[in-house]
DNA sequence: ACGTGTGAATTAGTTCACAGCT
DNA sequence: AGCTGTGAACTAATTCACACGT
């Protein structure tokens, strides 16, 4: 009952109940039901329950969720009940506007440094940070243990500069450049990429015009 | 045969499975098996196969796909054998990266306008664009007809924002405010927040450190 | 009366395996 | 010999529906 082997499609709804929870959270909002949270996202109700129930028995019966207890437990199951530190590959207006993003420190992940190849960019100060040479990138992740790594370079880049982000010891990738990366099965994955979901719409969309 | 019911997940891969052909195109290639695109993306070749097949016969036994040929009728199945032109909303960090990204010009997708609601910002150049107020988006979207839209702004605006987006005749909207909207069925979104993929991630990630 | 947790039923998605064409 | 297109088999995910507790 407490997790023996939990979907990833579950792992992936964790997150979205929890951005609504603390949206909810600064509502003023302290208990919640399946229902009013299915409402929210859109989705069933049962499948809410369900997807919680893997770890364990969070409601109560003829109440709903205590929230500040939910967001707890989700920020205990996600591992994001501490701050991850992040480094961001690939300083062009991409990587600017991540450094600049408020939203990672207040959600657990902190940029630690960010790194580019060009001789233009490095050296020059970017938010809080200097952007550094590349080549120091793998020893500076070796000796602080750094795990997450934000890959914004060109397509062309991205495979090679992945797998000096692994071999330095990086356990995840949040990939913008549009491209797959192929990389050992333990190191996770995930790809931002708005060509595909535009595309994805436009399939939906009258051709008039 | 030709198109009957497509599920969803299916038009989500017919973007990847173009971003792929277009890379081996560059790289010179003429024709590829479905076993060999299923190996650069990580899937199953029976897959790759059945999603071809829900929309013509576009193969050739003994043989495999002819790229350009492929490659077209993708464009053709999501309607992206044209431009299609796009307005952002919010000029903060993120919408001056998206106006600068040159990904979406090659990928069929042109910005052609950006707004905010912010003095400070309004009548400032970003890229090739001065950002104009976002009291006259409506009327600019109805004018030329516009029916995709970038939504960039905070999340308290988002929903206000989209609604206003949707009754002056946009149709599809891409996300990036890290919240759920709410919108006629006849609306497409798309979401993209980095937070709900780090989180993702950290679960698979060990506590150590 | 309300709402959780969960087996059972249902629906959706994936993969197999092979006939048939080049 | 190689590869597509596809019905059949299989696996996964979602939703139903209800016992049980508040």
């Amino acid at each position: 009952m407490t997790d023996k082997q939990v979907p990833d499609v579950v792992v992936g709804r964790l997150p979205l109940y929890l951005r609504t929870l603390k949206q909810l959270q600064t509502e003023g909002r302290r208990v919640i039901s399946s229902a009013q949270l299915a409402k929210l996202l859109h989705l069933n109700p049962a499948q809410i329950r369900k997807d919680l129930s893997m770890f364990g028995e969070f409601g109560r019966q003829g109440v709903g969720y205590t929230i500040p207890d939910l967001i707890a437990q989700l920020e205990r199951i996600l591992h994001v009940d501490r701050t991850w530190e992040m480094i961001v590959v690939g300083a062009g207006a991409l990587g600017q506007a991540l450094v600049n993003y408020p939203g990672f420190e207040i959600n657990g992940f902190r940029i630690a440094a960010i790194y580019d190849n060009d001789p233009a960019k490095i050296g020059k100060p970017i938010g809080r940070f200097i952007v550094r040479d590349v080549q120091y990138m793998p020893e500076d992740v070796r000796s602080h243990g750094w795990r997450i790594g934000i890959l914004a370079v060109p397509e062309a880049a991205a495979q090679a500069v992945a797998e000096q982000m692994v071999s330095a010891g990086i356990r995840a990738i949040l990939c913008y450049a549009p491209t797959v990366l192929t990389l050992p099965g333990n190191v996770q994955v995930q790809y931002i990429d708005p060509i595909v979901h535009l595309q994805h719409m436009a399939f939906y969309l009258e051709e008039t015009d």
